[in-house]
Formats: structure tokens, C-alpha cells, sequence
DNA sequence: AGTAAAATCTGACAAATGTCAGTATCAAGA
DNA sequence: TCTTGATACTGACATTTGTCAGATTTTACT
């Protein structure tokens, strides 16, 4: 976590995905001159259940997991998040302490936006204020959807779906079958809410199936298809 | 699902805990006209997983659940709203489908606020702006925690806690421990995320701890300092 | 490159939960 | 009020998943 040369927003490609493109240019000026931007290396807390929220996160390069823990002090991974989205809107909006934790899984750079210029620009702002809106409630309701996975759904099924959510989040690799994540078995359990020990298993029925290898920690999604149909999504 | 007598919203009580009550006299006028009420009776759908949103649902009296279809036809219960909530912010607000059902279950009369009005109204007034912001925040939060706990917590644990989401949902009669609830033990189960003989096998224990009593469908909750205890929350 | 710590993997077993079948009870509607 | 279909409940059993122990491999760090 250090200090590094601070980003323009103005330039910045993960600004234009986010709420803040809806801002005009003195706006995004100032935005630029009052953020904090860090560097994090793989596990470090951008901020940890209990605190007091600061602001909201501008993820300028990077992943992050925002996760919980579990009554029993297992870690429950809810979402990731990457390059050009911005975390950390609810607990700020609600007015309440961070009930989840962000954390880095990559070395990422990541801006801070002090919560009174976000404030300021929501309110003199609709356009933003309905961009913030918009991207809290599709929030919701991928939110919505997971908690109804992961109740119903067997673990081969939520193991077939962590990998798709996996790419999803972090993409694949030139080869377009290398997953590019740097996740290790346990926090894979984390997404699919069960033992590491599980998911090594599904996963070696899987490799026996022919339908992902390994290589290492390293995952290849060779039957895309296959595992689509196994994860039983509808939507 | 009947049409019957509009309440006005001016001289509503159900309002004033909503967004709104940002709203100026005018404003409020004009929702109270431009609404549509209807009479729901138990189970009649106020909307339903796939159809398009036509605006927000303020429950004028009664009770709903927000509940979604797994993949293997099971329902699960994500929350409950009643008098004076809304209903629906998220969907309109993504531009989507609905991707969960919103179920009356007891009757209910609610008002629809057509997606025009409120979009205007959200527009112009960044303090009703901000205070829908909150509220999807809160429950972006509190969906949030429901997936740690369906996840991490033995059948046991879960069940008390349905106990005691359905005490804040739908309140206690005079004597202070009859939940004025009309539930039935498959939808207990449907919230807790397991089979109704789960549910009935666990309640029986609960029963024979002396913590609870029945009476037909209606539970007693008999010890709440226990049930509290069982249920293992924090926060 | 070498080493120590961490992560992956396998098997055996225990525990929790789901499923099925059947009976008893309740509640909504004629 | 009566009746009928739905709901609640119980027991036996199958299945899934979690836990523990230990061997092997990989990764991170010096």
C-alpha cells in the first residue's frame, strides 16, 4: 500500500466506464486533484469490515474481491470487482460501517474519491445520481441472483460456476483458455461457500471429464460449453 | 387483484417513510393522482421474473415477499417488505426484467407510481434522489449478509434466524410472543433455504427446548434471549 | 537457485441434510 | 357446518458434503 504518481482522471481509461463520465470537465479536474490514489499488493485491505467509509473506490488498475466473513471465521467471497469500476457506493450511501471487506487479489492501483466532492457532484448532478443508482441496483440484483445459487444449487454445479464468474472477473489468457486469476483453491471455495477440499475434488472430476486442466494453481476452461450447461443458468 | 378507492397520498402515513416524503406539496399531488392502486390478495402476484417494470410499488397496507425460482423449481424467499416500503427501485432503475417476483402474502393494497413520474421526480430533487440511493444501499447490505449466513450457517442457526427476520417483518401480536404471521412452514423454508421436513424437524426441537410453542400454523416465541443466541448473528 | 512455507491433492470417515412414504391435523371454501 | 384438499408432522433411509490426516507439489522469498 504506497503512495505512487497519482493518475489523471481526465485521461483515465477506467473514468469513462464508471459514474464519473457523466461529469464535465472542471468536475473531473477537481476529482483529479482531490483523489488519493495507492497502490496494493495481492491481499491488502483497501478497506476491512467495521471501518468507517471514506469515500468511494475508483478501481484505476487491478482486481479486487469484496468478501465477508462467515460466523464460523470462514471468508464468503460476494463479488470481484477490476479495471475501470468503482466499489464501496453502498456502505457510503447507507451511512453506515463497511459490513463486507475489499481486498486486493492482484497488485492494483486504486484511487480514492474523499465521499464530500461524491456527494457534491451526486447532488448537482442527475445524470450521476442515476448512474450510481443504475450500477448499485444491477449490484442487487446479481446479489439477488447468487443468493438463490448458492442455497439451490448442488457444488458441482456452483464449482462449474465459480470458473465462469472467474472469467468473467479476471478474462483469459492469449491462448483463450488459460484462466487469468490469480485465486487460489481456497478462495475458490470462498465463491462456491463450501470446503477447499470440495472444490479439488469437483474440479478433478472435471480434469477426468475432459473438460478443464490444470496446470498448477492454473486453470484451462477446454469445454466452455460443457460447463455452461453444468452451471444451470437461466437469465 | 381489485380496483377499489385510491388513498391519497398527501394525507398518507405509508409516504412519510419512503423517498417520498422529499417531495413537495405539488409533487405529492400529482403521484396521488397519476398512481394506481389495487387490492392483492394472498399469493396474487404484484409483479413477477420477467416481466418489465411499468414504475415502483409503495404498499399502502399489507404484506409481500420478494422471492425468486431456483433452477430446480424450488422458490427462495430473498426478503419481505409491508406497510410503508417500496418495492421495485432496483429493476426500474437497472432497465431490466424483472429477475425476482414480488408476491402479496397476505392481502395487500399497494400503488404503483408510474417509472415516468418517478424518473422525473428522482431527476429533479437530489434529496429524493439521495434518499432512494439509501434505501437499494440498505438492501444491497443486508442481501449481502443473507448470502454468508445461507451459506456458513447449519439448518439449526438459519432457522432461528427465520424466526426472527419473520418477528421484524411481520411483528408480534398483543401477547407480546405470537408472531401475526401467515407463512406457511414451506415458505419458512423457502426463506431459510432447505426442505419444509428441515424446517418442521427443527421447529419440533425448538419446541421440546421450550423455546417456542405452536398452535396449528402460529408459532410463539416463548424465549427470544435464546433464539438470538441460536441464531449466532453479530452485527 | 535453494529452501521453507504454503497450497494442492487423495482417501477414509463422520455428520448434516435431503428424499420418500405415510399419517394426522388444519384451514379454506361450498 | 361440513367436507376436502392442503399443510403439518414423523420416521427411515440415501446422499451429499464436511472434516481430518497425511503425502505431494508448488509458490514465494532469500
Amino acid at each position: 500500500m504506497h503512495a505512487f504518481k497519482q493518475p489523471e482522471c481526465n485521461s483515465c481509461g477506467s473514468r469513462v466506464s464508471t459514474c464519473l463520465i457523466e461529469l464535465g470537465t472542471n468536475q473531473v479536474a477537481e476529482i483529479s486533484q482531490q483523489k488519493h490514489s495507492q497502490l496494493f499488493t495481492r491481499n491488502s485491505y483497501v478497506f476491512a469490515e467495521g471501518q468507517y467509509p471514506r469515500g468511494i473506490y475508483c478501481i484505476h488498475k487491478g482486481h479486487v474481491k469484496i468478501s465477508k466473513m462467515g460466523a464460523d471465521g470462514r471468508e464468503h467471497i460476494i463479488s470481484f470487482a477490476g479495471t475501470g469500476n468503482i466499489v464501496g457506493y453502498a456502505t457510503l450511501l447507507a451511512a453506515e460501517k463497511y459490513n463486507v471487506s475489499c481486498i486486493a487479489v492482484q497488485d492494483s492501483s486504486i484511487c480514492l474519491i474523499p465521499s464530500e466532492i461524491f456527494f457534491r457532484n451526486v447532488r448537482e448532478n442527475p445524470s450521476m445520481a442515476l448512474h450510481v443508482m443504475h450500477d448499485i441496483s444491477q449490484e442487487l440484483r446479481t446479489t439477488s441472483q447468487r443468493i438463490v445459487e448458492l442455497t439451490h444449487k448442488p457444488i458441482r454445479e456452483r464449482v462449474a460456476e465459480a470458473l465462469l464468474i472467474i472469467k468473467e472477473a479476471f478474462g483469459l489468457d492469449a491462448d483463450g483458455v488459460t484462466l487469468r486469476s490469480p485465486l487460489t483453491r481456497e478462495e475458490i471455495a470462498s465463491i462456491v461457500g463450501t470446503a477447499p477440499e470440495s472444490v479439488i475434488r469437483t474440479l478433478s472430476e472435471f480434469k477426468s471429464e475432459n473438460l478443464i486442466t490444470t496446470n498448477g494453481r492454473t486453470i484451462q476452461l477446454v469445454n466452455m460449453r460443457a460447463l455452461v450447461s453444468i452451471a444451470n443458468i437461466r437469465d
